[in-house]
DNA sequence: CGAACATATATCCCTGTGGTTATACGTCAA
DNA sequence: TTGACGTATAACCACAGGGATATATGTTCG
């Protein structure tokens, strides 16, 4: 969900504002989006699912803020593909090391 | 680029495949991928694009293997967001003690 | 209440792309 | 050389999803 959810330039770069200045009205967010603001509503609507984003309600606009926390399965999957790499770098160095005597 | 390459279920699954158990045939992976031959073809043709698998010919057979190097970019950004959320909250703990005094 | 505003939802269109089958290309074996 | 094999490419189809416009919903203000 995360990647498929990031994907898509005008969504991740909607995330990365948040991320870089914090909370944002919609209004704030489709001014600077380059589409339509339904588009950007619907572009903030996944980034929610996907947990990247919370919205909070304040009078007739909506602050949407990004949920870092969300990374972390990311990071973890990156860390662990990074880790079956070393893992079997590792064996290789062990195999050479056998062969060695 | 990455992240729309990995976006992909069955593309990410075969990465994956390539990160655990190192390089493998066009047809190994084939045949655990749920998917057809050419479809396979198609997914390691993006994912070598992107700069994530390498290919190795022999004979008739290619063998594709992981570059791990190529996440590199993905980790960057996920440290930057998650950095980008730090400064802010560091900001928010000064103003807190500038407003103390 | 009624009008302007902020956002969300509905509907539709159109492109991108993941899937298939068919086939071409290169390689090994007999 | 011929045929079987492994992989890549071509051509096509179906559908997901990102975009726009129109409109609904909810809120503030006069």
């Amino acid at each position: 969900m995360l990647f498929r959810t990031l994907a898509d330039p005008t969504r991740r770069a909607i995330f990365e504002r948040l991320c870089r200045q914090g909370e944002q009205t919609v209004g704030a967010l489709t001014s600077q989006s380059g589409v339509s603001q339904p588009a950007v509503s619907k572009h903030l609507g996944l980034l929610k699912q996907a947990g990247l984003v919370r919205d909070r309600h304040e009078g007739r606009q909506t602050h949407y803020s990004a949920q870092l926390g969300a990374l972390a399965p990311l990071m973890d999957w990156t860390r662990e593909m990074a880790g079956f790499w070393e893992a079997r770098f590792d064996d290789l160095e062990d195999l050479l090391k056998r062969m060695d005597h």
